[in-house]
DNA sequence: CATGAATGAGAATTCATTCAT
DNA sequence: GATGAATGAATTCTCATTCAT
């Protein structure tokens, strides 16, 4: 696996641009942000830009690919380091926020335009699937006193109330301590995963 | 309060005006709708658009106005009627339903919108405090033993569940049974509505 | 059939649009001929270019059914005129001159695109058949004797032997007199249409 | 003249590359082939396109002398095998149609660059005048009724007519059986090369 | 000497907005 | 007023050509 230096160049560039690209997108919105700006917070040409991905919305899915993956691989280190097969709630809430801290308002773009555009929505889709897959483990590992589709349901419930508060000391700034609502969560979670007997 | 038949036909086109607005662009989106089509949906001519509305932002806002006011009267209708003070979760939870019903997907435009625009963010945000303000309005009747951080917290927790459950039913489709997740929800906010001893 | 101004003046810039057309396309050829440039000479604005033409090539699309109606009722004009049902070759060929009068290299550039443009070739060889069709009928009428893949291949080599002829006189200004070509242009259809006993 | 390997190498290179060049003007047109596509169909680097070509344009002009010097010497390696001075007019016809064979689109895409560059017209209509000398020169031999002038017009309907005709068959693919085609043309340079009493 | 990444001028096209009728 | 033709700035995208490696 040894790249000659030309390799090693068209890699940094094409990363540049994927970097760009996700700042400006995050900053000013997809819609907002031209093919011309992005080439010039990369320092490269508008004709490599072009080179290197086909058009604007190429660029955002393979910046959406880059991050799931990047994003997605956090558990499966932690899954690694600390040989616990078994999912953490505590853990996964504050994956989520390393998530939002890093990808800023990219991911709201990408709600966005998954509306009105097939592909996103299905890569983002699937994103989200993956999430709720491990909430939905957990939820099974702990409660067998529950239905199928109520563990579907308190899933939903639990990633949205997750997201959205996050997304709200993130992005609103609501007037609201982040530990308070980290350990409110966090409280959340423990009251699902409890049997109710 | 009487109003001319002229006066009259200029509201009706306003109106027809904000439907096609608010159905394009929960459809298609703010960006890809053009005002060409908004005035050819409305039934009336580009040049008229432009003499209600300045510009097709000036619209949008108009539109976020119009309906915040429609959905917040929902509560407000409600109280009215049967006199009661106190804000029912139930009913709240169902009220969130109802608004997004008739709102499609435009607060997620509205939503995208805000992070590049402030006097959007200005307005959408004020209409999530004023959702937030009920939850914790309701909490606080209940709740005397929690600070004040603490409802904060579990109001947007509570908002958020809300808000996120409902829009995966509407439009992520997520495949759960729309009733056992109304239940769930419900069985959420009596959780944090019942004192812990 | 009263047209109201504002019809008259959009026919007007339509008209003023498809002659720039014609200029620019004959004199610089399609490719070398840009959209800016046809709007200035046409004195609107590149607006007013893709109001009008949904794009570069409609535009030449439109030029060569505009010309083909114009062109194609010098026939039809001649016959009301003179009464005259039966085809003369001694007008065909000086048709075939005018026809080269007005549309310059145009047509030129139509052949070259037709070879990679299906709609375009499309236009073109029904043109062309028309006319061919013409040499047809002049020679079924005046040859009984022949058979009709003779007929054809007759039709062909006079067609071509017109085309080409008046073409190298227009364009590559071969160095031959005008009525002499002419007279043996002539001379050869009368050749084909008396019958050889 | 021996060559060392390098400048075979060259050379061949240089073939791969005007071969290149032929097929895809001739399928796609001068216009709408890029420079990294011949270079590519030449298995090169685009690099070494331009280390051969000046530029796009000069490997056409190259393309044009090459295929030009390789269809005139049909004539003339005819002419040395059968040492017949006098040019046959069947020959002249069938080697008409085997400059076509392998010429393919080629030189319609020409002849239009020809209309708006003067060097490319130059080198063509040189072509042209030397076929046109061939016709001259056979009428020239059996026609010593006629003018200079008639001379000259009848060498243009003649080159005009095969030219055409063969055109027809080979590109437009006209209805119609190429051999009768063949014998009509051979039929009509015949009727010119009978000096009428 | 070959390579192909990088360049940027230039072309096509869109669309919010204006304004004469 | 209402209309819709006209405008042109802004954007996307292409491709001939250069030049560092």
């Amino acid at each position: 696996m040894s790249h000659t230096p030309q390799e090693i160049r068209k890699m940094e560039t094409r990363k540049k641009l994927l970097d760009a690209g996700i700042t400006l997108f995050s900053a000013n919105g997809y819609y907002k942000t031209n093919s011309k700006e992005i080439a010039k917070l990369a320092g490269v040409s508008i004709g490599s830009f072009y080179s290197y991905f086909e058009d604007k919305k190429i660029l955002l899915k393979e910046i959406l690919n880059y991050y799931i993956d990047q994003t997605m691989s956090l558990e499966e280190n932690q899954d690694e380091k600390s040989q616990i097969k078994e999912m953490d709630y505590d853990l996964f809430v504050r994956n989520m926020i390393l998530r939002h801290e890093f990808s800023e308002g990219f991911f709201q773009q990408v709600t966005l335009l998954a509306n009105t555009d097939e592909e996103i929505e299905k890569i983002y889709s699937d994103y989200r699937s993956r999430l709720l897959k491990q909430i939905d483990t957990m939820l099974i590992q702990h409660r067998d006193d529950l239905s199928e589709s109520e563990i579907s349901a308190i899933s939903i419930i639990l990633y949205s109330a997750t997201e959205g508060a996050i997304h709200k000391i993130k992005f609103h700034r609501e007037n609201v301590e982040e530990e308070i609502l980290i350990q409110q969560l966090i409280h959340l979670f423990k009251h699902y995963m409890i049997k109710t007997t």
